[in-house]
DNA sequence: AGGGATACTCGGCCGC
DNA sequence: TGCGGCCGAGTATCCC
């Protein structure tokens, strides 16, 4: 599933493997992932003798910088790009294909038909859906305690959810809130507004280290995920708490809970990631206590 | 008005 | 072996 750190390591592949190729035609195999426009001729042949000059991140989406259009890309929770040659088989996940006028193609395979795409005139991108509400980037030095202090005020949403909430935060996914709010030793059932100005704090330090060490890593492989060339990403073997429920803390040994927060499923240390307020030395003091 | 909850998209996979 | 239900990102929609 996608997150900043896997969608960054496909940017950062795509960039390395299709910058300079010119679209020769474009074939679509499952027209519902096509959301703009809403006629698909015109899709088609819009893009047709462009040339790709760059591929950005934004959040979760990437965005493939063409002449005169912006493709704007969102591969959910297993969409993948691949350079394939033209007479390399094509099998049935494959969705979409953008074939360039060297004879290879870039194809689009997803598993559950969820990624979307959206195409752009150049520019236009940033007026509407899905870009034109995002929140900031994660990793940009705009993202402050003031910020979130500011972000948080009013609501009364538990944290895990508005740090879900792509309006506020872009690139933050069911592992990477569970991951941050274990590092911050936040419980995820707190409630945004409540949080202290320490807490605010590590949570930010939190956010900008998993999602920077993630990124170093290229990525987490939960499930399927691999980048362009087809490597896996790193960062499974660190995760500290999603995805193991019922295995011990690495800080204090206790077992891992798992619950539903918003219908997500959610990972914390019940010890480490006490609820309510409680002071820094109370929770420094739990670490260790049971290793 | 706007925040919050719910529905919707899909198919692999799990458990009965 | 068959089958209903679950999972999940982000948008649309509904509700209060």
């Amino acid at each position: 599933m996608p997150e900043l750190p896997e969608v960054e390591t496909v940017k950062r592949t795509l960039n390395e493997l299709v910058i300079g190729k010119t679209i020769k035609s474009v074939e679509v195999r499952w027209p519902n992932i096509i959301r703009r426009p809403t006629d698909l001729n015109q899709f088609k042949t819009r893009m047709i003798g462009e040339t790709l000059h760059d591929v950005q991140r934004r959040g979760k989406f990437l965005l493939f910088c063409y002449d005169d259009v912006v493709l704007v890309s969102h591969l959910r929770m297993e969409g993948r790009y691949r350079l394939d040659p033209e007479q390399d088989p094509i099998d049935h996940y494959t969705h979409v294909i953008f074939h360039f006028t060297d004879d290879t193609a870039l194809r689009y395979r997803d598993v559950r038909k969820f990624g979307t795409m959206h195409l752009f005139n150049k520019g236009e991108q940033w007026k509407h859906l899905p870009l034109s509400k995002l929140g900031l980037e994660p990793l940009s030095p705009e993202l402050t305690t003031g910020y979130l202090a500011h972000a948080f005020q009013r609501t009364k949403r538990s944290i895990k959810l508005v740090l879900l909430d792509q309006t506020i935060i872009v690139g933050l996914g069911n592992i990477y809130v569970d991951e941050s709010l274990f590092k911050a030793g936040i419980h995820p059932l707190t409630t945004a507004s409540e949080l202290s100005e320490a807490q605010l704090e590590r949570l930010r330090k939190a956010i900008v280290e998993t999602l920077s060490d993630a990124v170093k890593l290229g990525g987490s492989t939960i499930r399927t995920f691999v980048n362009s060339q087809g490597h896996m990403g790193l960062f499974q073997q660190q995760l500290t708490v999603y995805g193991r429920a019922g295995e011990p803390c690495v800080h204090c040994g206790t077992s891992i809970e798992k619950i539903k927060v918003g219908g997500r499923g959610t990972h914390f240390c019940p010890l480490c990631q006490p609820r309510g307020l409680e002071n820094d030395e109370n929770r420094i003091d739990r670490r260790d206590r049971k290793r």
